[in-house]
RNA sequence: GAGGGAGUAGCGAAGUGGUCAAACGCGCGGGACUCAAAAUCCCGUCUCUUCUGAGUUCGGGGGUUCGAAUCCUCCCUCCCUCACCA
């Protein structure tokens, strides 16, 4: 730790005051001005308020809107909390406070911290997903997506815990566990709401290709949409045509049995009479292990009694239950080829099922051969490559009607219905008569009740007078749906309400959204690549289907910031007590050079380990630049600093333009330490404090006062530079004949020089005039291109040409 | 198992075909200032050196090229994500 003897927090309070004062951040939409809108991923508000994570998000994002704001650009960038959801309602249920007191207290705290910061948000825009004019819009979207059919219900498999008596996200019962009381996670089925993302699979997938987003994140959303084209073919168990989903079918002579999931709905029809109380039993085993789990254990199953005829060869083959068949993919049944697929192989082995090769290759005893090869035991298809006989034996089994070409995704659709207090009710009641009906538009928003017990389950489930309601339809008396909806659904459209984040009569102006929206540039953590970052995308295509908006994707670049660890590299907790608080730290540094360190240690989609002599290092750099400016006299410019100063320029506002935020902050100091060195102009230093102000916009701000100017820098107008020519290309004569006298002359101090040969770089001979440089000298010149291997002795040392500066040689 | 990313000086980290022994920061060494220290500033920090250069380097091997840290190929190591998707 170092002291900070130079006190910026009364420079830092000073210019926030200002700011808000001026309301210079807050932006309305302006035809004549060209938008910018910079975005940063919702937090979710903790009492445990901001800590170096959010700091380096928003620092990020802050540095962006500063720069674009002073290249002219209408900036909008909005704030806002994501305040429904689980960790409320933990806190609601172990200290007994109402979560939304807590959750108030912490937006409060959130908002604090945050305008300590100097952000440049337009907090007129706040959003608080608690608030019911926020979530009424939520309920809005389901609606249409209700009476559209994509929202659906359908029973389904939850994580339960039976100690919180609470269903659980897949995230919170890892390992088979509850994340929070460590009891085994039961598996129960409940019937559930659906959002039909699956809808949008295709143009989800497809059009991840299109997007400006890290490279990871798109293969991620593609694995995660997991398209794969393959054929549907027909089996017939009992009389009946059961389908199946292949990507194999060359190998469909080598079926030799088929395997249903156990989890299959249609499971027991399967299922004969001798065989049932086996198939239970199996059934029974694996109920009580968790999906998880099952990934973990070995292939199993139990024969159901039925036989598939193979439509391929006629062939009776067993039909088994197992565990490793996924219920929801596909058809929920595979055909096995056990030559080829390790997982069919393992259970044939298992339980001494045939194993018959259709493809040439060698089967060890432990692996399946699931390369390709020449086809085998195909009767006519013997002897094609298994590539070409996947298409042959497809039409063929087209043309005898059986199969179909058909596209799988992975992708499964959205479940949303959470059995929590803490987020927005599912706007539907349910009646004896008309089953489930939707709330009517104009009864929005379904309210959460202000009174509720916790502890005893879902406090909207034991809240008799919340639950009773009149059925729409008929009015008669019916119930309340009890579920919430996951508070992915409140991040997946909150972009487009910061647009008109107050509208009370519908859920946007689309004129005001269609002149910011799509966001052009969103920063985040990468663990949202999967789950928001899809679910953002299908809301947006859902809108626009719905004619509300021209864009389908919301988010055309996406950025994102890596972790900041510990000086030791571990990941900081609370557990650990190694946590380095943002605001202590700012304290003592500086805003300025709190924001300074955080982006010139590393590039800031890598991340990096916290350091207490790496931030003393960017406090020395803030120091300096403050006594420069209060030393300095002003004087004349040198050549060499005006060319260095565009120079710099110009790298600079690449440099923020591309988010490499730490080059600038290197060619800032470069500058510094130029200008340290021989007196500059003042508006070289005005210059120097534009580009520096969106790393370290309060004591910018101070210093382009001090000077005497009127106004907010942060307002001003980013510098110009003129291009830097590539002058190389225009002298290159001059530049070789200026090169080869330098050292003529020192050689010539020793030598007698008759002879001069010189190689220059490939590229360079066709552009060079090689009369203008023979007469530029008494001696007999040669001139060669490196590539001429066979000329004169181009030893190794001609390979030290470089364009500009030729290997020389004298005689 | 599938996919993605990375390996550069003591450490962090730039550099993505030529001007690279490699910016910048930290650390370390020396010096200035000081009675002294802290802070600050200057110089140095691969090896050798007649201080002007010379040599060996960018995980390892092979290749392309006049020229490779940078392109291709194989291998090794590490990190991340999804994992029974037929």
């Amino acid at each position: 730790m170092v002291d900070n003897p130079m006190d910026f927090s009364k420079i830092e309070k000073k210019w926030q005051k200002r700011w808000e004062e001026k309301k210079i951040f807050e932006v309305k939409e302006d035809s004549k001005k060209k938008k910018y809108y910079v975005l940063e991923m919702f937090a979710y508000p903790s009492a445990t308020g901001i800590h170096m994570g959010h700091s380096f998000n928003y620092t990020i994002g802050d540095i962006f809107a500063r720069f674009k704001i002073m290249n002219g650009f209408n900036v909008l960038h909005p704030v806002g909390y994501d305040a429904l959801g689980l960790p409320a309602e933990n806190a609601a249920i172990k200290d007994g406070t109402h979560p939304e007191e807590y959750t108030n207290k912490s937006i409060q705290n959130f908002m604090k911290q945050q305008k300590g910061l100097g952000l440049t948000y337009d907090w007129t825009r706040l959003i608080n997903t608690a608030n019911p004019d926020y979530y009424k819009w939520d309920q809005w979207i389901f609606l249409k997506m209700f009476e559209k059919g994509l929202a659906y219900q359908k029973t389904s498999a939850v994580n339960w815990c039976p100690s919180c008596a609470t269903v659980l996200a897949n995230e919170q019962a890892q390992d088979g566990t509850c994340d929070r009381c460590d009891s085994p996670v039961e598996i129960k089925h409940l019937k559930q709401w659906f959002l039909k993302i699956t809808d949008y699979a295709d143009e989800l997938y497809e059009e991840v290709d299109k997007l400006d987003w890290p490279d990871k994140t798109k293969a991620m959303q593609k694995n995660w949409i997991g398209k794969s084209h393959g054929t549907e073919i027909d089996f017939e168990i009992n009389g009946e045509k059961w389908p199946i989903f292949t990507t194999r079918p060359d190998t469909i002579f080598g079926v030799t049995f088929m395997v249903v999931s156990a989890q299959h709905t249609k499971l027991m029809e399967l299922v004969t009479k001798e065989q049932k109380k086996d198939v239970e039993k199996f059934l029974k085993k694996l109920g009580s292990v968790s999906e998880k789990e099952q990934a973990d254990m070995e292939k199993e199953g139990v024969f159901t009694g039925s036989y598939a005829t193979n439509p391929a060869n006629g062939a009776k083959v067993p039909v088994c239950a197992g565990n490793f068949v996924v219920a929801d993919y596909g058809a929920g049944m595979v055909m096995a080829v056990p030559a080829h697929d390790q997982r069919d192989f393992e259970f044939a082995k298992k339980y001494g099922i045939e194993i018959k090769q259709v493809i040439s290759g060698k089967i060890s005893p432990t692996r399946a051969w699931t390369d390709s090869g020449k086809l085998i035991n195909s009767k006519e298809f013997d002897g094609l490559e298994n590539e070409k006989a996947k298409a042959k034996i497809t039409d063929w089994l087209i043309k005898k009607k059986i199969a179909k070409r058909v596209v799988n995704f992975r992708l499964r659709d959205w479940g949303i219905s959470r059995q929590r207090y803490w987020g927005t009710p599912i706007p539907i009641i349910y009646c004896d008569k008309c089953g489930a009906v939707a709330v009517p538009e104009k009864d929005l928003p379904v309210e959460l009740p202000k009174k509720v017990k916790f502890g005893e389950g879902n406090p909207l489930e034991t809240n008799k007078d919340w639950i009773k309601a009149k059925c729409p339809n008929c009015g008669g008396m019916g119930r309340r749906e009890t579920d919430t909806m996951d508070t992915f659904v409140n991040s997946s459209w909150y972009f487009l309400r910061f647009c008109d984040p107050h509208n009370d009569k519908a859920i946007f102006d689309p004129k005001k959204v269609s002149y910011w929206c799509p966001v052009d540039l969103y920063i985040g953590g990468a663990e949202h690549a999967c789950m928001h970052l899809i679910y953002h995308r299908f809301y947006t295509k859902f809108l626009a289907d719905l004619g509300l908006i021209k864009f389908r994707e919301p988010t055309p670049r996406v950025f994102h910031q890596g972790m900041i660890n510990d000086e030791k590299g571990e990941k900081m907790s609370k557990s650990k007590g190694n946590v380095v608080e943002p605001l202590e730290t700012m304290a003592t540094y500086g805003v300025d050079t709190t924001r300074h360190f955080l982006v010139s240690v590393a590039s800031p989609d890598k991340g990096f380990n916290w350091s207490y002599n790496g931030i003393a290092g960017s406090l020395r750099f803030t120091r300096r630049v403050m006594e420069y400016f209060s030393n300095a006299k002003d004087g004349k410019d040198s050549p060499e600093i005006i060319s260095k100063l565009n120079q710099i320029i110009k790298s600079v506002t690449e440099d923020y333009e591309t988010l490499q935020y730490r080059k600038a902050t290197i060619e800032l100091k470069e500058l510094l330490d130029l200008m340290d060195k021989s007196p500059v102009s003042k508006d070289t230093k005005e210059k120097f404090l534009k580009i520096l102000s969106p790393i370290c916009p309060h004591i910018t701000e101070e210093l382009w006062e001090k000077m005497g100017n009127k106004g907010f820098l942060s307002l001003e107008k980013w510098p110009d530079y003129k291009e830097v020519k590539q002058k190389e290309k225009a002298n290159i004569d001059e530049n070789i004949i200026g090169y080869v006298s330098e050292i003529l002359k020192k050689v010539e101090q020793k030598q007698e020089v008759k002879k001069i040969f010189i190689y220059v770089v490939p590229f360079e001979l066709p552009l060079i005039k090689q009369d203008k440089i023979k007469k530029a000298f008494k001696q007999e010149v040669k001139i060669f291109s490196l590539s001429d291997k066979n000329k004169y002795d181009p030893s190794e040392r001609a390979s030290r040409a470089v364009p500009g500066k030729p290997a020389v040689y004298f005689e």
